[in-house]
DNA sequence: GAGTGGTCTAGACCACATT
DNA sequence: ATGTGGTCTAGACCACTCA
């Protein structure tokens, strides 16, 4: 590896060990890579600093490439996302399995409600506007994580009217059988046209904190609004997925 | 500010100037913040080294609140995304338009075609399976970047065989009225049923110098399926677009 | 207890933007 | 010409993992 004035070294070393990965140099047992002190002492050619070795190491971390462990090591990383599927949650009988374009476990996993919170209390501006609500105006509020394997993966807030959950499960933990849209339906609310919004954005530090994500990992934002038949919006929801860990499926059936 | 042993300070020097940016202490004019080197200065109290500012301020700028320009300075961000309305694009018939979650001009800036480019080669792997041709097989790619206001925001390769493109405008640069899908729907191969797959994730070396991204910043992956009646994948589309710039909305009417 | 990634220091030079 | 963000050096200590 030679280097011409001008050239950012960190990229050098980051396109040699990008080409070293893809050749399946270190798929080996537990696909661990030489710890930065050795990348040092191996690419001494090109750099002879640890902040360079770490800021190469960096770049493969942001493509999805390798990944840190700390007091670990760092590591060929493997993506086996959750595939979510807005048809098959939405209308269940619409649905008709499709394949991925990505080599994926369609079945998905197993994802479990971690730490159920439902509150009573006033919701941010946005979705108060969406709900068509006042923004004082108190609103239900279930606030949940999604953890997989152990790992956390989702946080999700469903705000819900008073006016649609009152005398209703959908205040109460548990809310039986299909959930609260099963509870609206039976109340005449029950929702029957839905929008989906996505925007993908880096983690802001509560984030991180709350879903044990790496700094400047990638989150998806989503809100959902779930309509009545007269166009009511009855529930809003808002939810944070750790964007490494999902595959969004929208089907779009004649 | 004070610091206890074991604390970050990059950490609290960004919860700080989180709290000023918020605050509004940089919104006039040009909405610039102090220079790094400034900064330094104003936090000395807590750190006495560049790297640990700029590592700061990347943590803002993963969160979306400032961003950089080099050799001018750091500056307050404002999010202004390009709305993209899945049904609107593909069902044009189907779409009644709706309010969108946050506060964006939804009527959308104009994109423009940059450069376009139109080849008969073999596709990636994934894309051949999803085609249903062989892996060496060549198909028709129309490989173009996509401009707003002059700066790049997403890269779009459209794949379709040579079945369906043969004796038809699509092998041609300019594809006229209504596009690919008029001219496929002409030769009896018109798209009825599509689906999207949406994947969020850091940007590439490659895709940071096509798109003129900062490093880390991330991007939507996102592949589409173009079915006819009979089921059969007449297109498929990979785009590639600036995460911080779009806003995608999927709407599922009654 | 040895090894690891994460954070931090106190500087330096470069390419680029603005004046 | 000056100031800016981006890159780089050659170390250091910390919290953590793992054998």
């Amino acid at each position: 590896m030679e280097r011409k004035a001008g050239e950012r070294k960190y990229r050098e070393v980051a396109d040699d060990l990008r080409r070293r990965v893809n050749a399946g140099e270190f798929n080996e047992g537990r696909r661990k890579l030489p710890s930065e002190r050795d990348l040092v002492q191996e690419y001494k050619a090109t750099t002879t600093s640890a902040m360079t070795i770490r800021q190469a190491l960096g770049v493969l971390r942001d493509e999805g490439l390798v990944e840190s462990r700390v007091g670990s090591g760092w590591y060929v990383a493997e993506w086996r996302p959750i595939v979510r599927n807005a048809l098959e949650r939405l209308f269940p009988d619409r649905w008709t399995a499709a394949r991925s374009m990505w080599e994926v476990d369609i079945e998905g996993r197993d994802m479990n409600v971690e730490d159920l919170r439902v509150q009573f209390a006033a919701a941010p501006g946005e979705v108060a506007r969406a709900l068509g609500v006042g923004e004082e105006e108190k609103v239900w509020q279930r606030n949940r994580r999604y953890v997989v394997d152990g790992v956390p993966v989702m946080r999700a807030v469903s705000f819900i009217p008073d006016e649609y959950a009152r005398n209703t499960r959908i205040t109460e933990g548990d809310t039986g059988e299909g959930g609260v849209y099963a509870r609206l339906r039976e109340a005449g609310h029950g929702p029957v046209a839905f929008q989906e919004q996505v925007r993908c954005r880096l983690a802001t530090a509560a984030e991180v904190e709350d879903l044990g994500l790496a700094n400047g990992a990638p989150v998806v934002e989503q809100y959902r609004k779930a309509m009545r038949e007269d166009g009511c919006v009855v529930e809003v929801a808002r939810m944070i997925l750790d964007a490494s860990k999902f595959l969004l499926v929208y089907d779009f059936p004649r």
